[in-house]
DNA sequence: ACCAGTATGCTAAAAATCTAGCATGGAGGT
DNA sequence: ACCTCCATGCTAGATTTTTAGCATACTGGT
């Protein structure tokens, strides 16, 4: 039972660390991933680690006059599925509730009402989709 | 707006492998983590990582006999939600009904209706307690 | 009491990651 | 057309991570 975890033998510090603000962002320039980043190294390293990526594969570049602008080359939904897997087999044994009680529990963990509104709505939507 | 990401710093890779067996299983012996890991290296180094991550105190032991028994440090419920609200951060905008949404929609995510009806009451006890 | 089996602690070295700086080329302004 | 600014590509070095193996100690059975 939930045996393969990384198809894609996995990533570095740094370059965990750059993906995840290109996923955040959609796409960024080096210049603004290092000024994302808490700890930056300097603007030659991000660039560096920025190819390595795209060489890896996991970024892809596009060009804006004269500089680049990097994306994620796996699709978010896709990313933030397999993420979002990853935590919950990890620390919910794969319970989506658990999670889900986890952060409302977190007292004010900000969750509007709106957000309630549409969480209630997709379960219902999961009751006939699901089926 | 969702700025600190690393009370704790960072880890290297196997570091967080082999950390996240322990958030699995709650505790292990090397062994055990060794056994879990995809592309495990030798029982030797699965130990000295473990010394290393009890060294920079990620990780405690117990002794069970003549053998260690290893723990997470930080209690799983914090731990947890921290992981949670990265995912969150970097993939749904801070979003918990992003978050759902992508788990409900994943089709067949085998989310049971148990689970469903667990959701529908954390979200009642959410408005009542969060006002 | 002795032997076999298994655990840990440690050290040293290989491998990978991370970083910086330098050289080159194009865009735009004057 | 020329000069300046900014961006990229690349290479090499410093650091960190990862790995293995050896020496020692304890448990249990015979």
């Amino acid at each position: 039972m939930a045996e393969n975890h990384n198809p894609v033998p996995v990533l570095s510090r740094r370059e965990r660390q750059i993906l995840d603000v290109l996923f955040r962002r959609k796409e960024a320039t080096a210049l603004d991933i290092q000024a994302e980043l808490a700890d930056a190294p300097s603007y030659s390293t991000v660039r560096a680690l920025l190819r390595i990526l795209e060489d890896k594969g996991h970024v892809r570049h596009r060009e804006d006059g004269p500089r680049y602008i990097y994306l994620p080359v796996v699709a978010p939904a896709e990313a933030s599925r397999s993420a979002l897997r990853h935590v919950l087999d990890t620390f919910f044994e794969g319970s989506a509730a658990g999670a889900m009680a986890a952060l409302l529990g977190d007292n004010g963990a900000a969750i509007t009402e709106d957000e309630l509104k549409r969480m209630e709505s997709l379960i219902a939507k999961a009751r006939k989709g699901g089926k």
